[in-house]
DNA sequence: GATAGCATATGTCGCTTCGATATAGCGGAC
DNA sequence: GTCCGCTATATCGAAGCGACATATGCTATC
């Protein structure tokens, strides 16, 4: 699934721009899903090409123009067929996971810092998904869904790097095996 | 952090060629970080020319030639930069959660299915962190970390998706909206 | 004994995506 | 008054992904 498929997906809901699809993902996607300009725009514009989406000009006064993004019939009917077809797959890349993988590696201070750092990420995009489930306009019912399995993923997350915290420092201190003479 | 910085950290396991730090990445890698010979064999490539890793071919009888690459100091010291610096970021990219987002325009059986597929993909990697935990040879000693990490944030979400499957696809059957009219 | 498939081993190619940057005017904060 | 953030579109280089190409030997099935 690309992002042209995100797209034709989010314009189910109602006609938005580039810039309000881009807010809609991080809005409703941030913690699965992130796509940036540089793959929206090009995506829409591949769609137009194609006849999945149609796409009116809009001037307003004080502000820039704007592109509104409309799903067509054709594209409707491959978004059915992508939501048909498409496997289920879940994709994690974790830098932090890295890090911790190679905490002996690191200073203990380092490591804290690392474990710290995630855990106050995941924080905030709990928050996050909070926020986006309270304010509910224009949200599908299943909204609720991706915000529950959100919900149990990340706090499993941080209750086991809380849990395992202090523990896993003090073994980094016995286990260090330094890269350099000068650390 | 790119796959560059990757191959130096599993070198500093021991040497490797290209294909073994594959199979290292699959083996203890697999639930948080993917990486193709597209990327490790010109990241390996890469990695020679500027003097990271230092490269020694071995002709071997009755199997293609191979490539022993092993950290340098230079790569040692880069490598110690790039923990001391990276972001612990976490960034997922799940095709299964957009699926769930637009559950209201799949039919239920569609909806089972998915979900369905996601626990015994789940359940795969389960096993898959245990098989790799159980034989500990040249592994590190976070390699605990990771593992439990891994357990505790894909049994959370396995646990959450096998409470919720049968109220989710009843509320599929009532919410749904068709995209086409053959449906 | 044939033949199919798997493991070892290295690599390329096209497409998608990422993150940064450019542009530009308006509104509000300090 | 000046800086920052919001709306809004777009491009570009670098990186990465998945599939394919190539070669050979070993093992299991028929």
């Amino acid at each position: 699934m690309d992002v042209k498929t995100l797209c034709l997906g989010v314009l189910t809901l109602r006609d938005m721009t580039g810039y309000e699809i881009k807010k809609h993902f991080e809005e409703s996607f941030a913690h699965f899903f992130v796509a940036g300009y540089g793959s929206i725009y090009p995506a829409l514009s591949e769609l137009t090409r194609v006849g999945m989406v149609s796409c009116q000009d809009v001037a307003q006064a004080k502000r820039p123009d704007k592109k509104v993004y409309r799903i067509t019939d054709a594209g409707r009917g491959q978004l059915a067929q992508a939501l048909a077809q498409t496997p289920p797959r879940h994709k994690v890349r974790s830098e932090f996971l890295v890090l911790v993988y190679f905490a002996h590696l690191m200073t203990p201070e380092r490591l804290a810092e690392v474990l710290d750092e995630r855990v106050r990420d995941i924080d905030n995009m709990l928050g996050c998904i909070d926020t986006a489930f309270e304010d509910q306009g224009q949200r599908p019912p299943s909204h609720e869904l991706v915000a529950g399995l959100g919900h149990a993923t990340l706090n499993a997350q941080r209750d086991y790097i809380r849990a395992n915290r202090d523990r896993w420092i003090a073994s980094a201190q016995t286990d260090q095996q330094p890269l350099s003479k000068t650390g």
